[in-house]
DNA sequence: TCATTGCCCATGATATCCCATCGGATACCA
DNA sequence: TGGTATCCGATGGGATATCATGGGCAATGA
């Protein structure tokens, strides 16, 4: 699972390191990087691993084909997506229209959402996460916690 | 189950030992450590281990996809969460942030919450406690017991 | 040819490993 | 029953590995 906030530097080849906890997490993956695609709520990109895009996939297939809403999901989220590789030391480049949509210079922020990550401009993020907090609060956010299956807590 | 106050030193290298008992508790898990997060209500740090997060993640899962609800629970869950890893002999590095809201400076008391415990300034944990005890008393707290599900004494 | 990408190595900071010590609690023995 | 041996958890510190970062260089491709 992704977790946690990591900020690192973009260097002026345009590489940035993902963190290495959230490499683990790609590890197993037969592809060895990560995916990213703008997201189209917030100025952030959003990313995952291969084997998460695969799940994606099944799951906007379940929505009738041919029909509008498969066509929106798709190219959002397809057609917008880039495969990022691993260089050897765990970095990746940004590509330009990423880095636009994020408004990211010169440092990333990499947020963890369990089974995805989001990649910010730090500040952005920052104000993204006081809104989000207060928001939540608001509506007195609750989740209702599912029993647990096998392990203990 | 997390049971107990224990109080342990942080050396001069940040480390601090986890409570054994708390270590069996966490043992039979797939990552051998903590996750700690800064609690909301009170100047203290929330922990629980890897398995009690995943039952969180299947909890936001089944909030739609790319919703704003899921980003905001997502949020609040995972980006203010550390994966605090414990070294051989069951010790782990508080993170600066959590040291800070937590207001520890060389002794942390960890305090057994059943599923999940928190970590504490001694100090503040102990005028807490009284608090929490007095306000207990004056509502007259109660709590109804849920009836025995299976066979353990 | 120049720009971009991928590979390799160097560096500094930090975290991790490993070992030694210390103390309390328990087990063991005479 | 006293005294001692053992175990285990907590603590301290030195040596080492890992991570993030920067830069050189070669392969690639327009």
């Amino acid at each position: 699972m992704f977790i946690g906030t990591h900020e690192n530097k973009v260097d002026r080849k345009g590489r940035v390191s993902v963190p290495a906890s959230f490499r683990q997490v790609l590890a197993p993956q037969s592809f060895t990087g990560i995916v990213a695609f703008p997201s189209y709520r917030a100025p952030a990109i959003e990313a995952c691993g291969m084997s998460f895009m695969e799940r994606l996939n099944q799951s906007v297939a379940e929505v009738d084909l041919f029909s509008e809403q498969h066509d929106e999901l798709a190219l959002s989220i397809f057609a917008a997506s880039h495969q990022l590789p691993f260089d050897v030391d765990g970095r990746v480049i940004l590509p330009a229209e990423l880095i636009e949509t994020a408004g990211i210079t010169d440092r990333a922020a990499f947020v963890g959402k369990g089974d995805m990550f989001q990649i910010w401009e730090p500040g952005a993020l920052k104000q993204h996460l006081a809104t989000a907090r207060d928001r939540a609060r608001e509506k007195g956010l609750t989740l209702s916690l599912r029993p647990k299956s096998g392990g203990a807590a």
